[in-house]
DNA sequence: AATCCGTCCAACCGCGGCACG
DNA sequence: TCGTGCCGCGGTTGGACGGAT
């Protein structure tokens, strides 16, 4: 798309819109070879690509810039670190950014926004129960997820959270890091209700230039659903496998762990196997990239019977934040 | 096969902050 | 100190795509 626009001079000046060109494209990478990812603006006034600064910059930033994760889905972790860091930062998405290798803020907004949307319809569908058990069909996506299910959405982080996380972190991350040798703590907010579930959370993450070799074993602090704080009536399915939480095997699946540490607070160390997604390459480029698990995340919840969540409240608009 | 619907993502827009003259 | 231009950020939009009916 092409659009004019008027200079001081009268001149009239055309302005390429729209989606870029392979040309426009290698026009941009010998730019910043050759000056740097800077004076955006330059580009236009040399007369070398008919777009905007602000348009360069954009393109650059979000496609061209090397080490991008482009048409690679959020991991697990990836996910993870999204929700503590929008619970602790708010809509800072550059900032949130920062924290996650070849990630933009784009990517990093794209991604909450279309959870956000997700997690509302759930829940709209949860809060009508004759939809939420209705043949109304789902899509794939919405099928109940390791995305969807606890991972409601981020609660806003009161300076007093703030404050109480900041006076437990050490104690608990020094004492677990020392205890757990590889084991790295990661952020994570409280998910769900309160009222219904309960779980410490205490974590270190690190920005992007100092992230930690991935190699070392995860610990996600799960919630506690073993010992709900109200009285709830769930299905028959519901209560099969609440009462299957109480076996000591059920957890086997986020690595060694001892049952009775299932208890409040208890914090879970995950496989790395089971975080760390299969990528198929082609050229040096992810192509696809899957958890390839027998128990992978998706299976773990999709086994969930569909009432399991329904009793988790609706989320509060930002504006209550 | 056609259509509908939801999701994803690239790109644009508006605004605020900052540097500089 | 003020005005101007540039840059970066967050919000929004619209097209492409894929799955379900």
């Amino acid at each position: 798309m092409l659009v004019f626009q008027s200079t001081m001079e009268g001149k009239r000046e055309e302005i390429r819109k729209g989606p870029w060109k392979a040309e426009e494209d290698e026009v941009l990478i010998n730019h910043v070879k050759k000056y740097g990812p800077r004076d955006w603006s330059s580009i236009r006034s040399k007369g070398l690509l008919q777009r905007t600064g602000k348009s360069c910059r954009l393109r650059w930033v979000n496609k061209l810039r090397p080490n991008l994760k482009n048409g690679c889905k959020f991991s697990l972790e990836e996910e993870r670190v999204v929700i503590e860091l929008q619970a602790q930062f708010g809509n800072k998405w550059a900032r949130i950014a920062t924290y996650l290798p070849g990630r933009t803020d784009n990517d990093v907004k794209n991604f909450w926004s279309s959870r956000q949307k997700r997690l509302a319809r759930i829940l709209q569908n949860s809060a009508t129960p004759s939809s939420s058990h209705s043949k109304s069909h789902k899509t794939s996506r919405e099928v109940s997820t390791f995305h969807d299910v606890p991972t409601l959405q981020a609660p806003k982080f009161t300076s007093s959270m703030e404050e109480e996380l900041s006076s437990k972190a050490p104690s608990c991350s020094s004492s677990n890091m020392e205890k757990a040798g590889t084991i790295k703590m990661v952020p994570l907010p409280d998910l769900v209700n309160p009222k219904l579930l309960h779980f410490d959370a205490h974590f270190e993450l690190t920005p992007y230039e100092n992230y930690p070799c991935p190699d070392s074993q995860l610990q996600i602090p799960f919630p506690n659903i073993l010992q709900p704080q109200q009285d709830l009536t769930f299905s028959p399915d519901s209560q099969e496998l609440l009462a299957g939480l109480e076996d000591p095997h059920f957890f086997d699946v986020f690595g060694p762990v001892d049952a009775p540490q299932l208890t409040n607070g208890a914090q879970l160390p995950v496989e790395e196997s089971f975080l760390k997604p299969v990528r198929s390459f082609r050229n040096d480029v992810i192509v696809k990239e899957e958890y390839d698990n027998p128990v992978n995340p998706d299976a773990f919840f999709d086994d969930f019977p569909t009432d399991m969540f329904d009793h988790i409240e609706p989320l509060p608009s930002p504006s209550d934040w």
